[in-house]
DNA sequence: TTGGTCATAAAAATCGATTATTTGAACTAG
DNA sequence: CTAGTTCAAATAATCGATTTTTATGACCAA
């Protein structure tokens, strides 16, 4: 006994860091919310020290922003970064896959089919959501992974958080939801055949849809007076521990 | 009395944040170094909660290595990571370059131009290096400026950082740095002709020349055998305060 | 009302001490 | 020797309490 993986060491700090990251993903916070800190301590049950760490990492990652002597904030959704965002996913992405297609190999080609596979099956069962969310970020990770630069996928790796906290917000669309769960077939066949320009394209229409559906975070910004830039808010769910 | 700007609340996390990414930018710190909490906090004379929240944050930005239960490791220098780095930069800062020319307006040609000169000053008077490399970063920065994406901005600066981690350690080559300070004055007149083409040319050499540049960091690693992967270090020269 | 001051409550930041984990040296059995 | 074990010292992580700063709101003068 000793030749077995330790458990892993999962400090307080990373735990929490990773528990905030997906629950502000998820969109469990309000946006624009100021964030008690005592109040998460409570909540999560975690030590002030860890708790400010994982803060600190977050504010640096840029899903919290920290403003000195008077602590951190969730930010406020904008149509303006959505904008911003969707548009570097594209390039970004658009450059990753494309290089991906040009260095990836065989062993590739195998996961990126088990990928593919995986997420269809779970696009089928619609009850399991969270599932669902894994195996989607895991396909496009796997779909740009040997694109050859490790600071290109780190930053499409933030983008994609900073998607998803709007597209999570929005409503359900299943008629583009269709489509873009096609498309993921579509772009491992056009990976296969090496169509390096077919996948661009495709991949520019599939972030070009995802947009369109995470705009929809913004549906109740209804009223033209009253601009008060409030932040498009979800519920202020406690976050489940 | 009440009128006057307030002293901008710097809290000691943020000031030891600053001054930590400094000084591993400037390589002050040797590379793959395992850094000593307790010796930081004396040599700094902070606390160890501001400097941990430091240090989370400087890892979180790259600038740093978080190893859970072992602490803080300064990144190793590789020829790799450095020829990652100087594509992206490419990629990058052209695509930011091209946006900038399209939507720059003349406050923009303004500030470029005053950039442009202030750095040119400093071209020379070779003994403010400091004052250098602040003008320096700043005109790339304002280069760049008006591309419409706070995000790109934000990679763009990361990678920055990343970058001159290698070309401070690297030793300079008077010949080569004539031709990038003339660059500089040419990337103005270009942005202001609102060449794209030529810019996003130009930009592509000067990232090239200074990744060239910035390849003399490794320097030491002659023997082809004893590959100890030991990391390129500096001088472990005591960080200022 | 409209500002402005002040006292107080609340919250953020920091400190000093404690707990948990890793490192490395000394030791031991094969 | 070599691999494995044990234990003490070193270091990382965390806690609880204190200090500092900001937010609130009662009060007062113009």
């Amino acid at each position: 006994m000793g030749i077995f993986e330790r458990k892993e060491g999962v400090t307080a700090s990373s735990w929490i860091y990773d528990t905030l990251r997906q629950d502000l993903v998820n969109g469990r916070f309000t946006a624009g919310e100021k964030l008690a800190i005592s109040a998460l301590k409570e909540r999560y049950g975690v030590g002030l020290s860890p708790l400010r760490e994982a803060l600190n990492r977050l504010a640096a990652y840029g899903l919290l922003i920290q403003e000195n002597q008077r602590g951190f904030r969730v930010p406020r959704l904008a149509r303006d970064e959505l904008d911003d965002i969707a548009d570097m996913r594209r390039e970004l992405e658009g450059m990753a896959l494309e290089r991906a297609i040009r260095h990836g190999d065989a062993e590739w080609e195998s996961e990126l089919l088990a990928a593919a596979h995986r997420l269809k099956r779970a696009d089928e069962s619609p009850e399991m959501e969270e599932e669902w969310e894994r195996l989607h970020m895991r396909f496009h990770r796997t779909l740009v992974a040997p694109c050859g630069s490790a600071w290109l996928l780190r930053f499409i790796e933030q983008l994609h958080d900073q998607f998803d906290r709007y597209r999570r917000l929005a409503p359900g669309e299943p008629e583009v939801r269709r489509v873009l769960d096609a498309q993921h077939g579509e772009l491992v066949e056009l990976a296969l055949a090496r169509d390096v320009k077919g996948a661009r394209t495709l991949m520019d229409d599939h972030v070009q849809r995802s947009y369109e559906v995470a705009l929809g975070s913004f549906a109740h910004e209804r009223d033209p007076t009253d601009r008060q830039q409030a932040g498009v808010g979800s519920a202020d769910l406690l976050p489940r521990r």
